[in-house]
DNA sequence: TGGGATTTGTCCGTATGTATG
DNA sequence: GCATACATACGGACAAATCCC
């Protein structure tokens, strides 16, 4: 198929489309794919008959986004659609605001407890034994780690991306990686992580409960997970 | 207090800072608020070091995840730190994918039901009269509108976001906001709305659950109210 | 191993459009 | 209407990174 170009007035009497637009245009016309190699620069420059300044300025807010993909010396790419823009402005958006209120953070641990509850009577009705595995070995893991003083990031945050890969929804597996990206991040703000054990050992918990195979079980021991680190929160509250 | 500028090196030994960073340095330690104006790309140009392309770039950037927001002619100002970068992103996965698969909306409408219902009980107890008085105004005027055939989404939108304000969670507000104008867009792909009167009395069911006090009537409700949403999606996937 | 070709990254100078007062 | 300040846009030049032969 020949290569299709968005014109400029995607109908008479419109205002001209902006050049973000017309690039994002191209991508849906021809039908690319993540992945699928972009003209370079010079040629979107021709083609769409703008400086390559343009070109490149839209670029920045398409890669932003992770529409595009940008290799130096290399190439343009489509890009895998991720959600690390949002990733992005939320971690901003909490350490802009977190020194005025702790909302923000206490939003998003409500959110991350409430969604990962919703799936979990899905999670122990398919109980994924491979899965599920590989959580107890993280489990462990962070157990010794915490009997060491030290901390877990890279093993808690791929225990909750098992615990919720047996969803089946993969918007919100990616949603909740945001979000405990975000947590992290912001989290780091407020001071030392605290609770290290107490928090490792709700993970070990949390398997158990699958195992046990009741929802409910599920359920409470994904509060009891997150009551330490809402205390840790309350704490760095009161020491404002 | 003196303006304070990010060096380029964090600290020593470590690789320099991006612009896109030290912009974002310079909001955070100056303590900006959304709104604040942010010093013009010359002086930024000036006091970075880079060139003046650079500076624009990286405000592309900046202003794709609404970090900043930039007035032509006129300056450039903290932004409101809202979701549209995500909207925008979503928007496009969804365009892009929705040939091939219908995960992609189906996922979403999934999550849309799943945080409103979570929200149910909470809604029922408080029973926000006023936000009660006004989606029920709304309710009205989408039953008129679908009785004559037309569409509605300007209260549809107004009614989800008055449902929810009552959480007392923003973050899930916004985050409902945004899943509302991506189903919107990606919805248009796939052809006119469908059970345009059935969706607009599911409104006044939920507004009649909420005045009943019961959680589980209200949680009915809700998924009452997306079942036609599903069903057209199910339809269109037929028709390919 | 090396070197040339391609592509993105950075910089500069200048001109134009736009909002404020 | 005018002047000023600011963002928008263009074109050209060179640097840096990557790939491929």
């Amino acid at each position: 198929m020949a290569t299709q170009w968005p014109a400029a007035e995607d109908r008479t009497g419109r205002e001209p489309l902006s050049v973000v637009d017309r690039i994002k245009q191209y991508i849906l016309l021809n039908r690319l794919s993540p992945g699928d190699p972009m003209p370079t620069e010079h040629e979107l420059s021709d083609q769409l008959a703008v400086s390559r300044s343009r070109i490149r300025e839209a670029m920045k807010t398409l890669s932003a986004l992770d529409i595009v993909e940008v290799r130096h010396g290399y190439g343009t790419f489509v890009g895998t659609l991720s959600l690390t823009g949002l990733a992005e402005s939320l971690a901003f958006r909490g350490m802009l605001t977190s020194h005025r209120d702790k909302h923000f953070l206490a939003d998003l641990i409500d959110l991350r407890e409430l969604l990962e509850i919703d799936w979990a009577p899905l999670i122990v009705e398919r109980l994924d034994t491979e899965a599920l595995a590989a959580m107890r070995a993280l489990a462990t893991t962070m157990v010794d780690l915490a009997a060491q003083g030290r901390e877990f990031p890279v093993e808690d945050r791929q225990f909750h991306q098992l615990l919720v890969s047996t969803s089946g929804n993969a918007l919100v597996g990616q949603l909740l990686d945001v979000f405990w990206q975000v947590h992290s991040l912001v989290a780091e703000t407020i001071g030392p992580p605290t609770h290290l054990e107490e928090t490792a050992q709700a993970h070990h918990a949390i398997i158990d409960a699958i195992e046990s195979g009741s929802a409910e079980a599920l359920e409470a021991a994904i509060r009891r997970h997150y009551e330490p680190i809402r205390e840790r929160m309350r704490r760095s509250a009161g020491a404002d």
